[in-house]
DNA sequence: GGGACACTTCGGTGAACGCCGAAGTGTCCG
DNA sequence: CGGACACTTCGGCGTTCACCGAAGTGTCCC
């Protein structure tokens, strides 16, 4: 295996997709879920359209991101789940060096609001997530203690709930995301994309702001309360 | 977050220590779970030992890679196992790519003993360790269709099998590996770990070779028949 | 002590790459 | 049709970085 091992130069070309701080940046903000134009994440980054334009052929090219144009737009998303999950992973893994105190009242309000509730690509986060998965597994729908895996209650669960999970295709049902304000793992996989789906979906949370922060609504507090005894008015 | 996101730079920066193909070389070198010398690691990849030095100061101080010195030699192994776990990850997501045809006979042998049977770092991989995640997961001890846990019966089995499970820290008891020879899930995790480590204390497959092979052995043959009714002799 | 050995430090070289502004292409709309 | 707009391509600039060999440090063993 010496010297040009296929293996070693493909995984070095990927992380060398993430390993620019603007391409970075590129791919933290597309964890909300939606689609960036390039307009958008070149101001967001604070680079010239032009640099940003090359970045994003690199990202297209390199699988990692998915491209729809539309007129005179250029729509980007992450190419898929994997994608979102390998981002959130790396970006979890060096959560404790990400630790800055912020630094304006402006960036503390948007913070905690964050920390409160966001979305984590197409599952929920934050307090909020950290809750709902809590409140899944004291109830028995969730099972944490032996892995990461939905119980047969969980399953009806969602079935009598009204929130279909498709069970085709690769994607685990349940998944560990590692929080990154609460350090510990909330609900991902297709289960909690459609949880948050459907929350966003009847209202029982909504976008606040232009960043990945929601806030849950009073028909929210309701739901979550009638569904898994949550009191989701301590989320305020 | 207008430019300059800590979360981003951090995720860059961790993303460029892989990011160099003599360095990802390392670390899936590095993934069979034994601590290498820096020399082994140069002659590995083909560069001088000088250069190899540099990298490994890089990993070390970046938190991937934990080292030891014994007399004149610098011994280095991942950090931890989340460390291993990402760059298993992340090697995994670009598997489809790297799937190029083996060069020579050598090469094709050592290949296919890899593909018959291997660690991934401190659990089972390969054909072996895919037979033994289904046959755990036949006999109703492991739970994969509604995300990846262990069940009450498969906590017994450990115990009676004679293989303990630290429960204490936040390592998950079972946890999902995508195999890169496979292209499915094979059972990692404190579980997994446990095992792997059982199968070669009680010799019931050796490693082979001074690369991530392991053989299934005549002991082990028998072992895994009795206590998954695996036939293992087809994994000869 | 002295030589073999493993690793590290250092200076220099060449290539890769991110950045920009200017000019170009294609789309939308009055 | 023509101007505003979103994005892309291009040339050039400056920095970063992997690499090497040579020289240096520390360890082992005869």
């Amino acid at each position: 295996m010496n010297r040009k091992d296929p293996r070693a130069a493909g995984l070095a070309r990927l992380a060398a997709l993430i390993a620019d701080e603007t391409r970075a940046a590129c791919l933290l903000a597309l964890l909300d879920g939606r689609a960036w134009t390039a307009g958008e994440l070149a101001r967001h980054c604070g680079v010239a359209a032009s640099t940003l334009s090359e970045h994003l052929g690199k990202l297209v090219a390199g699988g990692l991101l998915a491209e729809e144009r539309q007129g005179r737009h250029r729509y980007v998303r992450p190419a898929d789940a994997r994608v979102a999950q390998v981002v959130e992973d790396l970006a979890s893994q060096i959560a404790p060096g990400a630790a800055e105190p912020p630094r304006t009242l402006r960036q503390s309000g948007a913070g905690s609001a964050m920390a409160r509730g966001r979305t984590c690509y197409d599952h929920l986060a934050g307090r909020l997530g950290i809750a709902v998965t809590d409140a899944l597994t004291a109830r028995g729908l969730l099972r944490q203690d032996t892995g990461f895996a939905l119980t047969d209650a969980g399953l009806r669960w969602f079935g009598t709930a009204g929130i279909p999970l498709d069970r085709r295709g690769r994607r685990p049902l349940a998944r560990a995301c590692l929080d990154w304000t609460e350090r510990r793992p909330h609900l991902a996989g297709v289960a909690g994309a459609a949880l948050c789906s459907h929350a966003l979906r009847e209202q029982w949370c909504v976008r606040i702001g232009s960043e990945r922060a929601v806030k849950v609504t009073d028909a929210g507090e309701r739901a979550l309360s009638a569904l898994l005894g949550l009191d989701a008015a301590a989320l305020r």
